[in-house]
DNA sequence: GATTTATGTCAGCCATATTGACATATTTCG
DNA sequence: CGAAATATGTCAATATGGCTGACATAAATC
């Protein structure tokens, strides 16, 4: 109840318009100050679980992008991870190196192009990349239960929205060849 | 058209319940792969905007979170800043002396204690906090004029449900305190 | 008057990012 | 074939933004 009351609150402070005699020029729209803040938190504790796991590993917030995309997409290039990521490779060198010493990434040769490091999780790479992921799927479940049936769908569309129109179509397609290059047994 | 083949794709993909025979324990549920990627991208997206504006200042992402908060709930203590971001005030201060220093937010003695500063946005700092709030804002618009009218109020009730149900309230309260606060002129 | 509180600061360490230059192996192209 | 382009790796230096621990100061509180 007590949510609730607090949500419906939040709701009605946000969307009154504003009666103040601040600097915002009259041109610019009201700030959506409530979705701003409700954002930055939300996603801090998203990545605060994995954070807490990491952590007793001696692992950060790097290695996790990696191990996740490395999961999700079994045989890509270095390059490909490069490009997701948006980070130089010697920034991804540390950190890759680490997750291949200690047996969480391996890579192959490319049978092709010899000159490609294609990047495969272990068995033990998967086990934590699916740990990770655990933790914030039940962190998303939870969320989802609490509000009603086909959330799922409008959070999904709010969340692709929010992505720069530009580059939409390249993270969806990611996204929908992560999902159908994993249903095969590698 | 584009958009929406991918997304209901994206969505059927999702729901399908896996055929694999991945290492997944069958006790655990199917990773929301979408949602957990799609908030990585989101949010990177959405805090890309900012980025850029703040690097031809010099400052970077740990400027914006001190300037936005001090800009939301003037007069705080440095003690409820420190809470608010969970960072040390080694850290802190750092930052923050950059952009007292520049004139971008300033510290008064506390009227009652006189061992607290109060922080303040200076009309400088307040300007460059509402650009910034504005890209976000035009972003955040941008993808609720996408989706349905009662986008927002739903977008508001997930990012509300992906808390940390524990600090949720907290949460809750700094932001319907902050549009309090501003209300009135300071 | 002693203790606690709010804040600031010094010194050093770590993780993760950057740029620029260069090395190696391999593929591709003229 | 030989030159150029490509995929990757690595060395060195630098910046940002976190961290811990120790200590200092002023003011409030007991």
């Amino acid at each position: 109840m007590a949510d609730i009351n607090l949500t419906a609150k939040l709701a009605d402070l946000a969307n009154r318009s504003s009666a103040s005699g601040t600097a915002r020029p009259a041109s610019a729209p009201e700030p959506a100050w409530d979705i701003i803040e409700l954002l930055f938190f939300a996603y801090r504790d998203f990545v605060g679980d994995p954070d807490e796991v990491l952590a007793k590993l001696g692992f950060g917030r790097a290695h996790h992008r990696v191990l996740h995309f490395v999961n999700r997409n079994p045989g890509m290039k270095v390059a490909d991870l490069l490009d997701i990521l948006k980070i130089t490779k010697q920034s991804l060198g540390r950190v890759l190196k680490q997750l291949v010493d200690q047996n969480y990434v391996l890579q192959k040769e490319g049978a092709n192009d010899r000159r490609q490091r294609l990047l495969y999780v272990t068995p033990k790479g998967e086990a934590l990349a699916l740990k990770l992921a655990g933790l914030q799927t039940t962190r998303i479940a939870r969320a989802l239960a609490e509000l009603g049936p086909g959330t799922h769908d409008v959070a999904r569309r709010f969340l692709t929205a929010m992505l720069d129109p530009a580059g939409r179509d390249r993270v969806l397609r990611l996204i929908a060849r992560a999902d159908h290059a994993r249903r095969p047994n590698t």
